[in-house]
RNA sequence: GGCGCGGUACCCAAGUGGUAAGGGAGAGGUCUGCAAAACCUUUAUGCGUCGGUUCGAUUCCGACCCGCGCCUCCA
């Protein structure tokens, strides 16, 4: 069985086989670095995150590539609002969003900066206008011109076919023959940052990079391109419009979009105060991989309702697992193995990627490794797991986390970076007791750790039980949860 | 208005033409010096509403109600 999975094209699920046998080329939208990244934009991140490693884990090459916006109006305006350069105020902007997206666990792509690609782009643009399919304006910014490329709308499934073609639309400011044509190079305004180039100064339009660095990078054709599902319209169309128009080859294969999320049932906006940076979340206490794994719980193409409540569920579930492997890791078992673990641990493999072929369904691998995890700590307390069932088990987890990466227990170390941030950026006041106390437990070594535990351990065994229960206290408020458990003692950081 | 998606238990949420995964939360229990972890039992005769097709529908069809997305640069 192949990956089963939706192509936004042909709106329909199909079975996903890459152009070239063994390697999968793929293209991500990236962010325009204007601002912090919010939980909306590392949804569907996240979404291209798991996709690629689930190509990987099914044994293809992938070649991930997503582009960072560092030219838009936005920018320049913010820009020159703050009185800096464009790269110093994107600079900014872009390491926070690589430091955010390795705090949840997003493997990074090979990146690709749009003001990197200007020669390139204006090439592009050249051979749009050489073969008539883009025109210049009396400013010296340039269109293209959709009436040019009659699969317009195919994407999107808009029908542009009664469109009036050459009236005049807003004259006074694009001078554009076509309301619909979009801009591929814009003229500077007064005053503008602008970039020198074979078609003049100015600066790329939004789609042009994304086409120009692709087909870069993957080729003319290449496997699947990605992004959130505002981009269909009118970013994905566009793209394919000035791609195909100009190499006459069919541009990307596969389209995957992901959707837009809810927060507390309603659309993310500022104005409905639900509107959360990752960092305004961790700044509240909550811990990176409860984050990621919310984000992930919910197949990529259903609606999410992401909530302040969520995560702490989704903190417990992955703390679940945790203890899980915790038990697995620590405990004495007898040797030889059960047939009944085995099969488990088989079934379990079995059943994660059967549900991830099918259009990656999540929420059904993570049925699948809940399921195991029931049934094993079961045989667990019954006795019944042996010594030889402890690596298959392991194995099965460890796929798991191939895909989802939230066992990985590096919480605290990267709680403590936003909090060492919040401090740089004046924003001390937001940082909440429930992080302080998150960041806690990596006050203590782990040698401190483990000198309290034996002192504690010896004032139980000589019954002590107050000596031994201040002890668990003070260790308690420092965020260290001990476990006595019939194999020994077993700590972690809560 | 055009195109599209969804409404499943207290919360999140998967799914199927044949009788409702999983996680969280609650309740009861087992284990335990205490605690933690874990396990067991329990919580939707019910899947927005009303019709229709069918031996049988939550699943297909229709209407309606509600929520959401795109329709020029918001992931």
């Amino acid at each position: 069985m192949a990956l089963q999975l939706y192509n936004t094209m042909s709106s329909r699920v199909e079975e996903f086989h890459p152009l070239n046998d063994s390697e999968v080329r793929m293209y991500a939208c990236g962010p325009t670095v204007y601002d912090y990244g919010h939980i909306g934009n590392f949804r569907t991140f996240i979404a291209v995150d798991l996709l690629r490693r689930f190509l990987r884990q099914s044994g293809y090459q992938v070649r991930h590539v997503m582009n960072i916006t560092d030219v838009d109006d936005k920018i320049i305006r913010n820009a020159a609002r703050d009185g800096v350069s464009v790269q110093q105020y994107t600079a900014k902007y872009e390491k926070a969003f690589l430091e955010d997206a390795a705090m949840i666990g997003i493997e990074q792509p090979t990146l690709v900066r749009a003001t990197e690609h200007i020669p390139e782009m204006a090439e592009f643009v050249t051979k749009l206008v050489e073969r008539d399919l883009a025109y210049r304006t009396e400013d010296g910014s340039y269109y293209f011109c959709i009436a040019k490329f009659p699969r317009y709308g195919k994407l999107s499934k808009k029908d542009f076919s009664g469109m009036v073609d050459g009236a005049r639309v807003d004259v006074d400011e694009y001078e554009k023959d076509s309301a619909r044509d979009f801009a591929l190079w814009k003229a500077p305004k007064p005053g503008e940052a602008s970039w020198d180039s074979s078609i003049g100064p100015g600066r790329p339009g939004w789609h042009l990079e994304c086409s120009v660095m692709s087909m870069g990078e993957l080729g003319d054709s290449f496997d699947l391109h990605a992004g959130g599902e505002d981009l269909i319209f009118p970013h994905h169309e566009n793209e394919i419009a000035q791609s195909e128009s100009l190499t006459g080859k069919p541009f990307a294969h596969f389209w995957f979009h992901a959707r837009f999320l809810l927060v507390e049932g309603e659309k993310m906006s500022k104005s409905l105060g639900n509107f959360f940076t990752l960092r305004d979340l961790v700044l509240k206490g909550h811990k990176p991989s409860s984050i990621r794994y919310l984000l992930t719980s919910v197949p990529y193409r259903n609606q999410l309702n992401f909530t302040l409540d969520g995560l702490k569920q989704a903190a417990v579930s992955v703390e679940r697992l945790r203890n899980f492997r915790l038990r697995l890791t620590s405990g004495n078992f007898p040797a030889g193995s059960s047939d009944e673990m085995q099969s488990l641990a088989r079934e379990t493999v079995d059943r994660m990627r059967a549900a991830l072929e099918d259009d990656l369904n999540t929420a059904q691998a993570q049925a699948a490794i809940f399921e195991m995890v029931r049934r094993a700590n079961a045989a667990f307390d019954s006795g019944t797991v042996k010594k030889d069932d402890v690596a298959p088990l392991l194995a099965a987890l460890g796929k798991f986390d191939e895909i989802f990466a939230v066992l990985n227990d590096d919480d605290i170390p990267k709680m403590k970076q936003v909090v060492d941030w919040a401090k740089t950026e004046d924003r001390d006041r937001d940082i909440t007791n429930e992080l302080r106390e998150a960041v806690q437990s990596g006050q203590l070594s782990d040698a401190d750790i483990e000198k309290k535990i034996a002192e504690m351990e010896g004032a139980r065994r000589s019954r002590n039980f107050n000596v031994s229960d201040a002890l668990r206290a003070e260790l308690t408020t420092a965020g260290i949860v001990i476990e006595n458990t019939k194999d020994g003692v077993r700590w972690r950081r809560k």
